[in-house]
DNA sequence: ATTGACTTTTGCCATTTGGCTAGTTATAAT
DNA sequence: ATTATAACTAGCCAAATGGCAAAAGTCAAT
């Protein structure tokens, strides 16, 4: 039979259990409540979440909305739906210099912009010790 | 272990296979053309068009173009996608909580994603240490 | 150290999916 | 009518999904 790999995009392999174990730890959930959250067992998304299983469609949908992730977000990225067309494509504004990381922007979108902005100010006070000793 | 109909609009058990069949003959495609096209297999996809069996997500996906459909369509259709929203349009954004505060979005795009990670990695540990002294 | 309460992982198994290979049923053409 | 020929269907089986229950880890408090 087809193993997932099989003509799919599948940027899971390299990553898409650990993606949402990243966004469960981070909310943060345990395995149960995802579980009980989503209608699903605590056990299979262990095992999802260290890829020695790939989620249906069905998982992936239930999941989705309790990890604040869109739908399309996590069909994507399990080779379900190829890259979104063109809308979507690169999210926001895609901003100056380099870019930002979707799962970064999403998770700090969550956070209050005071929060936001105190993690940039530690960002910065991190980085001039770091210059300071170098 | 659930059915398809477990939780699912379940469009289908009131016939995504016709639907499916009608639009393959409407081309006109035979169940071998289109399992040639789609890189599947002609008895599954006629079990699947009288409703033997449920096509999964990567199923769909491989037919979706040669008959002509969405991704999303299908998927939808499938009960695998709830109802396009209000039409994909409102694509990007996604973000459950708020708003990513432009003025950080651009201060973070600078950094290495590694280092973006990274702070959002510092961010959920202080999170957790607030959480367990709260 | 040990108990106790959680959280995660493993073992096991029922259910499904989907492909291959034969059958069966149309559709023509002689 | 009788073969051909093409389309569909059915039997079978390997692989995979996902749930339940029991076994490991973890970690705090005693």
């Amino acid at each position: 039979m087809a193993s997932y790999n099989d003509d799919m995009v599948n940027v899971q392999r390299t990553g898409l259990g650990e993606l949402i174990r990243q966004q469960r730890v981070a909310i943060p959930l345990t395995l149960q409540e995802l579980a009980r959250l989503s209608g699903t067992s605590p056990s299979h998304l262990g095992r999802v979440e260290r890829s020695e299983r790939f989620p249906s469609a069905r998982i992936l949908r239930k999941i989705a909305k309790p990890l604040g992730f869109e739908e399309n977000e996590l069909f994507t990225l399990a080779g379900y739906l190829s890259p979104q067309p063109s809308a979507t494509s690169e999210a926001q504004p895609s901003y100056g210099g380099g870019q930002l990381d979707p799962y970064v922007s999403r998770v700090l979108a969550q956070e209050s912009v005071e929060t936001q902005r105190a993690v940039i100010g530690i960002l910065s006070i991190l980085k001039s010790i770091a210059k300071s000793t170098a």
